[in-house]
DNA sequence: CACTTGACCTGTCCGC
DNA sequence: TGCGGACAGGTCAAGT
């Protein structure tokens, strides 16, 4: 799925786009698997609502209604949230320029906390045309739930594996989901700090550093891409034991964890294959990666000495085998 | 309790 | 070309 960058592309994109706008229906294509509320609830608190702003915390993304409702959604492995103009055939030009700034979120131009020695992500060329277009005709086979707003434009949720969700729930009960009890801070706020990083992860001492990273009850966020990102920048090897990395390479971690999120942020996040922003879009960190998916290519920093693919904690693994030694 | 593995699904790619 | 198996950005539940 789409990890903290994606999401929060796709949020930065929602808040931009159905902010203001009222749902004048919603339907299911594969009730009640993904969207299992009862008819009488998105009668009364969906159809009819006023979209009021879409926050996000950790992967998951809040859309707060008028009526006091939230769509809370986790989209997993392959959820996308794509808006349509009503009339798509005039997508491209009028999308962007009709919608002014209904509202920017706090907090979204923060730079980029690029660590000295990293100033410039490897520009290799990769597939990806940053505004590459990965949708066709809506809804299609993967999509699960469309609402559409009375200006006939429409929101398509689509997931192909359908491990993703969407539920309608009270605003104030959200905090109250298991999910949010158990989550960890946001590693882009500031008051999350190296201390606080080392002192969480040091709960899960006995387990690798990968998988620690990955828990999302340490910190927030962090998926597949962005933890080997990190741990290639932090020079760790994700199979090494949290007990036997230091503070100061942990706290090193966590900046690097920062870094390739902003960055990410910034690029739009990884399209890897499913990814894509509101606009159907895809992301272009894919091509600033610097191991992800790229074994068998030179390590930046040691040309001549090539990435390799392992498997850690249960997940395909991408190393530089001079710079990352367990 | 801490940690690891399988399950949830569909689609794609790779080797035989 | 067809078929089986492995794998894919996440998170739970069940197992050790």
């Amino acid at each position: 799925m789409p990890e903290l960058p994606e999401v929060e592309t796709v949020r930065r994109g929602l808040a931009r786009l159905i902010v203001g706008r009222t749902v004048r229906s919603a339907k299911e294509f594969d009730s009640p698997k993904s969207f299992p509320n009862a008819p009488a609830d998105v009668t009364q608190f969906l159809v009819g609502a006023k979209v009021i702003q879409v926050r996000r915390r950790a992967k998951v993304l809040l859309i707060e209604l008028s009526s006091k409702y939230t769509l809370v959604i986790h989209l997993k492995m392959t959820g996308q949230l794509v808006w349509v103009d009503r009339d798509p055939q005039t997508k491209s030009s009028g999308t962007a320029s009709r919608l002014t700034s209904l509202e920017h979120a706090s907090g979204s131009d923060r730079a980029a906390d690029v660590p000295d020695n990293l100033s410039e992500a490897p520009d290799r060329f990769g597939a990806g045309h940053p505004n590459d277009s990965l949708i066709g005709e809506l809804p299609d086979r993967s999509t699960r739930v469309m609402i559409e707003f009375t200006d006939d434009s429409k929101l398509f949720f689509n997931d192909q594996r359908k491990f993703g969700w969407m539920r309608l729930m009270p605003t104030a009960e959200v905090v109250n989901l298991d999910f949010f009890k158990k989550v960890g801070p946001e590693p882009l706020e500031d008051v999350f700090t190296a201390d606080q990083f080392v002192s969480r992860i040091r709960h899960r001492n006995g387990t690798t550093v990968k998988a620690a990273i990955l828990d999302q009850t340490v910190l927030a966020g962090v998926g597949n891409i962005y933890a080997d990102e990190s741990l290639w920048g932090a020079k760790i090897h994700p199979a090494t034991r949290v007990k036997d990395v230091s503070d100061k390479q942990l706290a090193k971690l966590l900046k690097e964890i920062k870094y390739v999120m902003n960055l990410a942020i910034e690029k739009g996040g990884s399209t890897n294959k499913n990814y894509v922003n509101a606009e159907g879009k895809r992301g272009s960190y894919m091509d600033f990666a610097r191991v992800f998916r790229r074994e068998g290519q030179e390590c930046p920093r040691h040309p001549g000495v090539l990435i390799e693919k392992i498997r850690v904690a249960g997940r395909g693994t991408h190393i530089c085998p001079a710079c990352q030694v367990e």
